[in-house]
DNA sequence: CTACACCGC
DNA sequence: GGGCGGTGTAG
C-alpha cells in the first residue's frame, strides 16, 4: 500500500466508547453505557426442588400442591395445559401420570419440625405450610453462584487487576427466593483488560475522554446456545462489533458458567437475561425459558422494548401501570414512546414522569444491591372458616414462633448475632391490621420469648376489640441488628458516587445537618470511615463493609487487620508487580505509588478526607452549610423516598 | 409505626 | 385466583 492510499473506512473507525466508559465498569457505576447486569431465575423453582428431592426424571410431569391448588408446575407438565390456575384434581384429569407433591407442613404440637405427609395425613385445619425446604435449596444455589463468580475473579485477575477486584463486592442481589441480579461490570472489566491488552493503554486520567480503539475483530462468534435478541431495524449484524458487544459476549460466558455450576453441583436449571440494566435483564430472563439465556445487546434495546406491554416492566405491573394505561389509552411501550415528557408530567408526579420517560427507552439506573441476607421473616396462616377465640389463635402463634425460631437458627443467627429487633403480628378481620413491639435485647431469643411477645400483641388486638372473626393471622420478625439499618444511616451521610462525580470538586456533597448528628469524636470517626468507604465502592451491605475493611483507595490491603489506615499509614507496601503494565503515579500526600486506574478515586478520597476535617470544624462551631443542588435520577417511580430523612437514633450507629 | 403496593412460586 | 412469603415506600 502506498502512502498516498487513504486508510480504509474500517481502519479509521473507532469505538463509540471512551476509556472513561470502560473504567467506570470497575466500580459498578450506573453511569456507563457498558454496564452489564444479569438476572437469573430458577425454572419453576418449587417444582424443581421437589424433583431434586424425589429424584424425579426431568421429563416426568410434576406440580407442587398447596391445599388443593397448584403453586408450581414443571415444564414437562405444561404441554398438558396445566397451569397454576387449575386445581390439583383438574391437573390429575388433564395428565393422569402427573406427580402431585404437596408442600411440607408443620403440625400442632410438633414444634418447629415440618414433614412431608401423604394426603390422608394432611389437615388444613391443624397444619400450616412450610416453605423451609425451598429456602434451604435457595441458599445452596446462591452459595454455588457466589463461589463460581469468585472463581472467575481469581482466575481472570492477576497482578494489579487481581488486587483491584478483591475489594469489590460480589454484586449479587437476592431478589426473591429464586431470582438474583448480578452486576457483572467489574468482572467483565477484568476479563476484557486481561484478554485485550490494547485496553490497558491510555489508562492515564488525562486520556480518559479519548475513544477506545476498535475491537480487534470484525465478527463475533456467539456461543451456539446463546439466545440473541434481534437488533433494531436500523442496525445490522454486518456492522463491526463495538466494545458493548464484547462486553455481552463476555457476560454471556460468565453467566453460562454460573448456570452450569448450579446444574453440575445441584441439578437445577435456570434461565438468565443479560442487558445494560436490571429492567432489561429481568425482561430478558423470561424470553427463553427454561434453561436458556438471552442477550439483549444495546443495539437491540429499542425494538426489544417496543414489542412489550409496559405493564410487563418491573414496577408497572400494578396500580401505577393501570393508571398509566387509562391516562394514555394504551398498554404498549411503542405507543408511549410518542408521549412527551411534558405530557407525562401533566398526568404523573415529576419523579414518576421522569422515571417512566426513561424506562420505556431502556434507561434504568437502579443499582444492584449487594445483599443476600434476608431482612424479615414471616409465618402466616389463613383461616376458612375464620377463628373466633384467643385459644385458637394461640395454637397458631405457637407454630409461628417455632417456625420463625427454626429459621433464625438456620440463618446462623446464634453465631452471627444478627438478631431481629422488632416483632409484628398481622391479623385480618375485614381489613388487615398490624401491631408491633420491640424485641428486648437483654434476654436471648428463643421459641418461648417469641411466643410470649406474640401473645402480648394478641392481647393488645383483643383489648382493642375488632379481633374476631379472624380470617388471617401472621407473625413476623424484622429489623435485624447487624443488617441494612445501620448502613442506611451511613448511606444518608454521604451522596452516592455517581452524584458526587457530577459535582464539581469545589462544591460540597453533604446531607442536611441534624442537631443530633454532632456526635462524639469516636462515634464520628466510625461514621466517616464507613461513609467514605461507601462513597467509593457504592456498596450498601454490611457484609461488604465487614470484609472490605478500611484502606486507601488505590492501595489494596493485604492485611485486613489494620483498620483506618489513612495517608499516615506507616508500612508502605512494595510497589505492585506490573503484570499488566498499567502506569502508576506517585501521590505526594501519602508517599505511595497508585495505579492510574484508581487515580481519580484516590484524588476523590483525599477530597472526602479533607471534607471530613472541614466537617469536624463546622460541627464544633455549629455552622450548618446549605446543601448543594445535586441532581440525580430517581431509581424508582416513587422517587428518592427515605434518603435525607432523619433516622431514629436507636437504629443507627450513634445509639448508646 | 402502620398501611399499602408490588413481586414471586 | 388464593395461600404463603418477601421487599420497599408514604404519611
Amino acid at each position: 500500500m502506498s502512502s498516498a492510499d487513504p486508510p480504509s473506512p474500517e481502519a479509521v473507525k473507532t469505538s463509540r466508547y471512551t476509556h472513561r466508559h470502560l473504567h467506570l465498569l470497575r466500580q459498578g457505576s450506573t453511569a456507563t453505557p457498558l454496564r452489564t447486569i444479569a438476572h437469573i431465575d430458577l425454572d419453576a423453582f418449587y417444582a424443581q426442588c421437589e424433583m431434586v428431592r424425589l429424584g424425579t426424571p426431568r421429563d416426568t410431569p410434576l406440580a407442587v400442591v398447596q391445599w388443593g391448588s397448584l403453586i408450581a408446575v414443571n415444564y414437562a407438565a405444561r404441554p398438558s395445559g396445566i397451569t397454576r390456575m387449575v386445581s390439583a384434581s383438574e391437573a390429575r384429569s388433564l395428565c393422569p401420570n402427573i406427580v402431585l407433591q404437596h408442600v411440607a407442613t408443620f403440625r400442632e404440637g410438633e414444634g418447629g419440625r415440618w414433614a412431608y405427609r401423604d394426603g390422608s395425613a394432611r389437615d388444613v385445619k391443624t397444619e400450616k405450610v412450610s416453605l423451609d425446604p425451598y429456602r434451604a435449596e435457595s441458599r445452596k444455589i446462591l452459595r454455588t453462584m457466589e463461589s463460581e463468580l469468585q472463581r472467575w475473579r481469581t482466575d481472570e485477575s492477576e497482578g494489579d487487576l487481581y488486587r483491584l477486584t478483591q475489594g469489590l463486592s460480589a454484586g449479587l442481589e437476592k431478589a426473591s427466593i429464586d431470582e438474583v441480579f448480578i452486576d457483572l461490570s467489574p468482572l467483565v472489566y477484568c476479563v476484557l483488560l486481561r484478554r485485550y491488552p490494547e485496553l490497558r493503554v491510555n489508562a492515564l486520567v488525562e486520556k480518559r475522554d479519548e475513544a477506545l480503539p476498535p475491537p480487534p475483530t470484525t465478527a463475533l462468534e456467539w456461543h451456539p446456545e446463546e439466545c440473541l435478541i434481534d437488533l433494531d431495524t436500523q442496525e445490522s449484524e454486518e456492522d463491526n462489533p463495538d466494545w458493548d458487544d464484547l462486553v455481552m459476549l463476555t457476560a454471556g460466558e460468565i453467566v453460562r458458567s454460573v448456570r452450569k455450576a448450579v446444574w453440575d453441583n445441584l441439578q437445577y436449571t435456570c434461565s438468565a437475561g443479560i442487558g445494560r440494566n436490571k429492567m432489561i435483564a429481568k425482561l430478558g430472563s423470561a424470553c427463553n425459558k427454561p434453561n436458556k439465556q438471552t442477550l439483549v445487546r444495546n443495539r437491540a434495546v429499542r425494538s426489544f422494548l417496543s414489542s412489550y406491554k409496559f405493564t410487563q416492566i418491573r414496577m408497572l405491573g400494578g396500580k401505577l401501570g393501570d393508571q398509566i394505561k387509562s391516562y394514555f389509552g394504551t398498554d404498549q411501550v411503542s405507543d408511549l414512546l410518542n408521549v412527551s415528557l411534558e405530557q407525562f408530567r401533566a398526568k404523573l408526579d415529576d419523579h414518576t414522569a421522569t422515571w417512566l420517560y426513561g424506562i420505556i427507552r431502556g434507561e434504568d439506573r437502579s443499582e444492584v444491591n449487594p445483599r443476600t441476607e434476608i431482612k424479615s421473616m414471616l409465618s402466616a396462616k389463613s383461616f376458612r372458616p375464620s377463628i373466633n377465640s384467643v385459644e385458637q389463635a394461640e395454637k397458631w402463634l405457637r407454630i409461628f414462633a417455632a417456625d420463625i425460631y427454626g429459621r433464625l437458627v438456620q440463618d446462623g443467627i446464634l453465631e452471627t448475632r444478627r438478631l431481629p429487633r422488632v416483632i409484628t403480628l398481622y391479623h385480618r378481620v375485614t381489613v388487615m391490621r398490624s401491631r408491633q413491639l420491640p424485641i428486648p435485647g437483654s434476654s436471648s431469643i428463643d421459641e418461648d420469648t417469641i411466643f410470649s411477645l406474640a401473645q402480648q400483641l394478641l392481647q393488645q388486638v383483643v383489648a382493642d376489640g375488632q379481633a374476631w372473626p379472624c380470617s388471617n393471622l401472621s407473625l413476623s420478625v424484622s429489623s435485624f441488628h447487624d443488617g441494612i439499618t445501620k448502613n442506611k444511616a451511613i448511606e444518608d451521610f454521604l451522596v452516592r458516587g455517581d452524584q458526587a462525580k457530577s459535582l464539581s470538586h469545589s462544591s460540597r456533597p453533604r446531607e442536611p445537618d441534624s442537631p443530633d448528628e454532632q456526635a462524639s469524636g469516636q462515634k464520628k470517626q466510625r461514621v466517616d470511615n464507613g461513609g467514605i468507604k461507601r462513597f467509593f465502592n457504592q456498596q450498601t451491605s454490611s457484609e461488604h463493609m465487614a470484609v472490605a475493611g478500611e484502606g486507601i483507595p488505590g492501595q489494596i490491603e493485604s492485611d485486613p487487620g489494620h483498620a483506618d489506615s489513612g495517608p499516615a499509614l506507616p508500612n508502605t507496601p512494595e510497589p505492585p508487580q506490573d503484570s499488566l503494565e498499567i502506569p502508576h503515579f506517585f501521590c505526594e500526600r501519602c508517599s505511595q505509588s497508585i495505579s492510574e486506574i484508581e487515580r481519580e478515586e484516590h484524588d476523590d478520597w483525599h477530597f472526602a478526607k479533607d471534607l471530613q476535617m472541614q466537617d469536624r470544624q463546622e460541627a464544633r462551631s455549629s455552622q450548618p452549610l446549605p446543601r448543594p443542588a445535586a441532581s440525580s435520577k430517581p431509581s424508582n417511580p416513587r422517587g428518592r423516598g427515605g434518603r435525607g430523612r432523619r433516622r431514629k437514633a436507636k437504629c443507627g450507629w450513634h445509639s448508646s
